[in-house]
DNA sequence: CGGTAAGCGAGACGGTACGTCGAGTCTTAAA
DNA sequence: TTTAAGACTCGACGTACCGTCTCGCTTACCG
């Protein structure tokens, strides 16, 4: 997602006038993502974001309707790894699969944004929507396609639930973030691949 | 949690004065629900809680020092059944103990409720922690409950990971409403239930 | 003005109860002016009367009420020396009957009280009309009675507009205090009588 | 006085940023002028001003920091005609140059508005001494332009208290008004102008 | 190379919610 | 029935934020 311009389809031909500097954009929304992350949410006063932004309001409502959408861009356009199925090189294993991508998930500060992005999602649908697909979706089908892949090596039986499944991580991921408000680290992560997802996927049982 | 009153220990005999008509603390929380449910959190104005309660602001603010601790009550004094072990009365088998809790884990507009309480979280770390108190530990506990007893009649292997399989069925279920923004619906609960819960802690395959 | 109690008349027997602490009076109204002294009208709140004076404030309320009215008795009831012609004795001469009330006029604070009844008269026209007898009225009469004596004794010729003079000394002090906001010490009185009221009377200039 | 900008001085170049639009101040100060003389002080509420300015809130209380200060500037920017010695022709008689500043001293609703600023400056001591400037001393040093040039007519002897007569006037006017909460009409003036102000200034009795 | 159209920082603008406080009323237990 | 204490309704005050608009300046392009 970009900022946004709805002119750029319907003037192709360069206008006249000053370029958009471009550059402030990223200089906004790290602006933003800052004061989320140090004040939440509510803490993220538009006059905030312009003022450390070093920029007057009106060139951050130029580029974003409003905050609401503003909080969708700073977290989204984040160092997100956004990783799909073909980011992750088949280890020949689910269990190191799973484990290649525990460590660096996201970039830093996702917890705290993603928190508040789940805030600004409450007062608009589209951007619910938003939510959904970056933190939602996008998880749900990478597992789903880790899972496929380690049926077709045989690791997963026939018959299971896939679509269950590839829920249960990102559910209790988000879940210990969002909801419960604790980190999910890397030995919360383990366990759960260990204790919940393996067993369920494979059948193996830890015992 | 009750509508705050710091000198109740302090002052064990009674005091002189019109003593505070508690009827008022159940129609300002309800006022506060309804409007939450109607209008969402942000559209929960203080003015309109007091309007539609039919009493003065500063009553409210005598109960509630805030708006987010107001709404921290209204959610959390709904008629939420915060069901425990000893609510559940031993059916014989783990299925039919989660069958049984599936239908009616809540009041009515607890999705709506939870969705607004977890906003007004986000602003006070105080509001969080019982946030995660109502809506986390209570439903960890009542699982991790259902699962000790079943390990007892022997429907779940000694060895397995208890805390991490309570965590999912509450995971899932939060995740849906408030993080994918779904309904979770007896049809889900129920699939979930066949799918991850029984086979993680049972072992045995849905085949 | 007496405390306001309707039921006097209609009640001469006496009825059952506690009797009506009537010593509690004087000790609102004494906090009354106190506060006016100190915080002027505004700053005396009916809260801080009762806290002061040690009662609640329905016990206020039975015998003011309104706040106004407990303002207009709270100046009133002061221990003004509310002077009329038979409290002057006839000195011979009106420069002497002037300087006889110059010193003592009034009581302690009644500058600040009279400020405070001024404010107070402008929210209600029985107040105002109230002040004006107390602080217009009764001081005008005073001030024609000692120039009709005076007259009697040939020091004022006839054909003098008497009326008009006799506004000229309680205009110039109130004019000080309430709307200049300074006080009217007894150097600014001699002054006062020296330069323009002897003057006026009798004709005779200072020179 | 202005509207408070305290910045004026210390910043002489230009700041950036929209300028205050000044047709503002007028059109909220009219509306506070209105709302005193239709409702008195303390009907003047700060939203009903606001509302009916077509203005915000904020905006009210970016000019002015309290209701009091409003008041002041709305009472003091008035059209009053604050006549300077400059202003008043020399009609070449003490009487005549009276007379013509008899009728139109000041401006519509005069009276309600210098009772409710009077109201006003009770809360606050610079009010009080703005006040002061604008009704007390602004009057008092315009009479006393007047006596001096009658002196130097030779109308006035030598040896006069010029000071305490130049206050003779202003203190029964504002007596009339404030205190007594009369008219002071043109007959009154008239009537202490014949009967006061000229024996008084000339040693001529109205026999 | 100069006009012009747009972007820019700054900040005033209308609106609306928040939380505080005072006036006057009502309710309790005790005297 | 009065008292002290204090909870009650109502409504104004002053603050803060959102999203818009306007100012004077700067930057580019285009004729």
């Amino acid at each position: 997602m970009q900022a946004y311009d709805e002119d750029v389809v319907t003037a192709p031909a360069r206008r006249p006038g000053r370029r958009r500097d471009d550059s402030k954009d990223d200089v906004i929304l790290e602006a933003a993502r800052e004061l989320i992350a140090e004040r939440g949410y509510d803490g993220m006063t538009m006059d905030a974001v312009a003022e450390r932004a070093g920029t007057g309001k009106a060139t951050v409502y130029r580029r974003w309707p409003s905050k609401v959408e503003l909080t969708v861009d700073a977290v989204v356009c984040a160092r997100h790894v956004i990783l799909t199925i073909d980011d992750v090189p088949d280890t020949g294993s689910l269990r190191s699969d799973l484990m290649a991508i525990r460590g660096a998930p996201q970039g830093s500060r996702t917890d705290e944004l993603m928190s508040g992005l789940h805030q600004a999602a409450q007062s608009d649908p589209q951007v619910a929507a938003l939510f959904h697909e970056q933190f939602v979706t996008a998880r749900t089908r990478l597992m789903r396609g880790l899972l496929e892949r380690a049926q077709e090596r045989g690791e997963v039986p026939p018959g299971r639930d896939l679509d269950m499944i590839a829920t249960v991580a990102p559910a209790m991921i988000a879940y210990q973030k969002v909801v419960a408000g604790r980190k999910a680290g890397p030995e919360f992560i383990e366990r759960m691949i260990d204790s919940v997802i393996l067993p369920l996927a494979t059948g193996v049982m830890p015992d």
